[in-house]
DNA sequence: GCCAATTCCGTAAACGTTTACGAGGCTATA
DNA sequence: TATAGCCTCGTAAACGTTTACGGAATTGGC
């Protein structure tokens, strides 16, 4: 593997000539610098990451942050690769590169950020699954890391973030479910502290007040926002008498969903048929049987937005991007499937 | 954030011995290596991966390479994230840290893998979908990078693998659908060069013929391996004519199942009864309704093999993993369903 | 009490870059 | 022809570690 030494020895010019060339400084000859920019392309040197971190202080390296092996997570890897995909396309303009910073489901995500962080690993991170309170949010904000979340979250620091629309999600979805004459609206609740749980039901609750509709504890269901979650909430709902039993009901995300319909299934119950269900889009959720009424996203345009929300707090791109601290909830859009025709008893 | 050089101070030592401390060398004396590990505790000192990067040539840093935004990826989000777990439960043993590269699908794989690799970002690599000839392998080798391959190639360079028994699945999938009555029995092939796919279709056209039933071409439906692939075989599958129809499915992954189950409804076909179907687990497909019978796999095991096979590889841990170049094919259990009682016609 | 061995620690070089600084050569102007 | 200015390039320091080396202080054996 060839170095910059090297390569000056074998130009016949000083290695601060090459890096100059190479990094497009202007007082260097245009004839040399073709020359070493075709020496370079022809050896295949390629600057080496810890050299120019050390001297440069940054990496070029931005980390997304999640977590593995969690069955309990609620996106999927349509989600994230879709995300990723768009955060790269903004990325590739600035030869930023994206890893995925994978912290183990046996250690703590606080520390294990605190440690890639302190190491100087990346030189700005996406955090995803923000919780209720986030301990991340203050640690990155106090140490100065530039960052975007991906998700709200009760700790503000004054931190960019975009989130989906789950308070649309639910008020939509209940609206919607409300409208065919629906009283018993069933909604999912996570069991962790995420975040996007408690927005999701607090606009279920106030939408259904606003209906007139009286808010009734047993028609939450508390679980991991995972396929196996969307199966217990339908062995539970299964086990109600018919007179308690929600004939509606909205999921936040597209695994849930999964579950949700095999476990009615099981149960001799059909989505659409004998209980109205309103979900989120996913390839997944694209193919269930009947069609799933649910709410649409782009990702890759999520993943873009994140990259600009990123960038717009980074000094070192200033003025390239829309100043101010982006913190954006981005609407979704409404695909009619025939999961929500069922019509209260 | 503090460096070794404001911690030796703080101490009244030389940045020497505080380094020598901290990573364990016996020539220093026990009283003051407790007071430099207390401290350094204290003060939050994690030491700077650029400037030992530099000094030591070696990041600690492993590197599973992975392409994003891609629809046509046949593994999904709980794949990875199961084999990322397992994974690291063995690297935590070291002190190695796994981190995703994300290769946008804007960047050719090869050129993206050199970048990398040249930049000595990682120690080591795991790559994976793997092509039936892949350019990345002979890269690695010829440049003595530590690696192992998620997945087997045509391309042999020596290097460790490990891969799903896709010839079990199929071979095992065809005895069981032949052993029903089954003659035409449908297979999905991969329409890019992914290696997997013609293993799986490869292994299928032997057993058929082992059984004495011809191959024939029109059963091979070559699609992508995700869920609209799926999708695509059900509508293919729906415009046969009843004759020509394959009566039973073997599927090589649990996308496929979700498109083909969704299809398969559309066109009033149910799967188990009108059409004998067997395919790959996944909570995904773990709630399809009729219930999937399906090839299961421990993912977590499969990332602990992988992580010991590339630790077997690594000169710096020599010893402490059985020697040799691991290639294995791991074994996958089969768990039965209804998907495929559907008896020929 | 002297020499050798051992224990502990400080010094400084090295890793591969980037960049501030200054030197040299050339051009242009008077 | 002298001088100022510009263009181009080389020199060397710096980034934060690790580690080979050597020196001082202590210990042990006789």
């Amino acid at each position: 593997m060839i170095g910059i030494k090297r390569l000056a020895e074998h130009l016949n010019v000083s290695i601060g000539t090459v890096s100059r060339a190479l990094n497009g400084k202007p007082d260097v000859n245009e004839a040399t610098r073709k020359r070493i920019l075709e020496a370079a392309a022809e050896l295949g040197y390629v600057p080496n990451q810890a050299g120019r971190a050390l001297r440069k202080g940054s990496t070029g390296v931005v980390g997304f942050m999640m977590q593995t092996g969690s069955q309990i997570t609620g996106e999927g890897d349509v989600f994230f690769m879709s995300v990723f995909d768009g955060v790269q396309t903004v990325f590739a303009r600035h030869q930023l590169d994206l890893v995925a910073l994978l912290c183990s489901s046996e250690e703590d995500p606080h520390a294990y950020l605190q440690r890639v962080v302190a190491r100087g690993f990346a030189d700005a991170l996406i955090i995803s699954a923000t919780k209720r309170h986030d301990h991340r949010i203050d640690y990155l904000a106090g140490h100065g890391i530039p960052f975007v979340a991906l998700g709200r979250s009760l700790t503000d620091a004054g931190q960019p973030w975009l989130d989906l629309d789950f308070e649309g999600m639910a008020e939509t979805g209940v609206n919607r479910l409300v409208a065919k004459g629906h009283r018993r609206i069933g909604v999912f609740a996570p069991i962790d502290d995420t975040n996007l749980g408690f927005v999701f039901v607090d606009s279920y609750r106030k939408t259904l007040e606003r209906h007139g509709v009286a808010f009734d504890p047993d028609l939450v269901f508390r679980t991991h926002p995972n396929e196996r979650g969307g199966h217990q909430i339908a062995r539970a709902i299964a086990a109600m008498p018919d007179d308690r039993r929600p004939t509606g009901f909205v999921l936040i995300n597209e695994k849930l969903s999964v579950g949700l319909y095999g476990g009615l299934h099981e149960a001799g119950l059909i989505p659409g048929r004998d209980i109205a269900v309103i979900g989120r889009d996913s390839p997944h959720a694209h193919y269930l049987t009947p069609k799933l009424t649910c709410f649409r996203l782009s990702l890759r345009a999520l993943g873009i937005s994140l990259a600009e929300a990123l960038l717009a707090t980074m000094p070192a791109y200033a003025g390239q991007y829309p100043l101010g601290v982006v913190r954006k909830v981005l609407p979704m859009e409404l695909v009619e499937g025939d999961s929500d025709n069922a019509l209260p008893l």
